[in-house]
DNA sequence: TCTGGGGTCCTAGGACCC
DNA sequence: TCTGGGGTCCTAGGACCC
């Protein structure tokens, strides 16, 4: 057996908020936009004390305060997490499993795979190994850590869940159904709300029904690879080995909700200008030119649109990526024209990284 | 109830080429 | 007049994740 094990911060946002404010301990702590629940935003991550009261990741801050009106709200502080972050995968990076040097793939702020590199096999112990990385953690930043074990990364993942918070669990071939089979499709990493209504129409509701689904009957009514793939999700078996490879981004963008929509298009086009300045900054520090331009609208009540264009040449140039934008405001449809905006976002790709 | 901001990958159709 | 088969690129949109 290979064993890998999935990383994952305890309510990491709102663990690093409160060890800079340790009065905030054992309180309901809401991180989200900025901070005010009067305003349009989502709720990034509550404590455990305001999950209690149904506040979770995702849902309007307003609904977040008619919930738990006594939670302590605070704003979203990127670079304060970015720095915890590093801390994290620097700890993991430095560790060795049966003598070995662990690699590490990042999944985000607060997640990531620790595992054996390619050529090794069992490196064994993975209860110990687990315990090791959340001492190791605890001790390099204060913050605890939840940690799944799996024979894939797969099975490492969905076991994370079990295991929080401060705990691991482990999910093989063995246990995988009489753990997971009873649960909603829903459950698994990479089926949404959208797939689980389409597999439900099927009438496959729990992954133990899609995982003894037939496969051609999902290839014909969800793709010809999707379909499968879904299935290979229930059984455990769609798992990604570990990629240890730096992650290097291909597109950076930026986006704005307005606290009140916008219908004066002479200023539409002057918040696409500011955001694609804002992008250009970003893609300037990766050193690639973008290569193509993309807009996201959202119009009220709530439909988002989207335009993009492939440039003539990868250019870096300001003024030219500005117009470009801009001028996808003018594909859009009378009608959309018609309606206020909610949401801007530019988009810039960038070349691939020269060999 | 009313929905952020940062990303990734897949699909489908049309244009175009040989 | 009717029109194969293979391929690439571009665009718009959908779905998902943290």
């Amino acid at each position: 057996m290979s064993w890998v094990l999935h990383v994952d911060m305890d309510q990491f946002i709102a663990a690093v908020e409160i060890q800079r404010r340790p009065e905030l301990a054992g309180m309901p702590v809401v991180v989200g936009g900025r901070g005010d629940p009067s305003e349009r935003g989502v709720v990034s991550t509550a404590s455990y004390e305001a999950r209690q009261f149904g506040v979770g990741s995702g849902m309007p801050l307003r609904i977040a305060k008619r919930k738990c009106p006594d939670a302590v709200f605070l704003p979203v502080d990127g670079p304060a997490y970015e720095a915890v972050s590093e801390t994290v995968m620097a700890t993991l990076r430095s560790l060795s499993w049966g003598g070995v040097p662990v690699q590490v793939q990042v999944m985000g702020w607060d997640e990531a795979f620790v595992g054996p590199g390619p050529g090794h096999g069992d490196l064994g112990a993975p209860e110990a190994m687990a315990a090791l990385v959340m001492d190791s953690v605890l001790a390099a930043t204060g913050l605890h850590c939840s940690v799944g074990i799996g024979d894939n990364t797969l099975r490492a993942k969905n076991a994370t869940d079990f295991g929080k918070p401060r705990g691991t669990y482990t999910l093989t071939a063995a246990n995988w159904l009489e753990v997971m089979g009873d649960r909603p499709t829903r459950a698994l990493w990479g089926i949404g709300s959208k797939t689980a209504a389409k597999l439900a129409a099927l009438e496959l509701e729990t992954v133990a029904q899609l995982a003894a689904s037939d496969p051609s009957v999902l290839a014909a009514e969800l793709g010809p690879t999707m379909g499968p793939y879904y299935r290979g999700l229930a059984t455990g078996d769609s798992a990604q080995p570990l990629d240890p490879e730096p992650y290097v981004p291909r597109a950076h963008g930026r986006e704005t909700t307005f606290q009140t929509d916008l219908d004066d298009w002479d200023a539409i086009a002057e918040e696409v200008r500011a955001l694609t300045v804002r992008v250009l900054e970003d893609i300037d520090a990766e050193g690639r030119p973008a290569a193509r331009v993309g807009l996201k609208i959202r119009l009220a009540p709530f439909i988002t649109v989207t335009r993009s264009l492939t440039l003539p040449a990868p250019t870096n140039d300001r003024q030219a990526l500005s117009n470009a934008a801009v001028s996808l405001l003018d594909r859009l449809e009378p009608d959309q024209r018609a309606r206020p905006v909610r949401l801007l976002g530019v988009r810039l790709e960038m070349t691939p990284p020269s060999a």
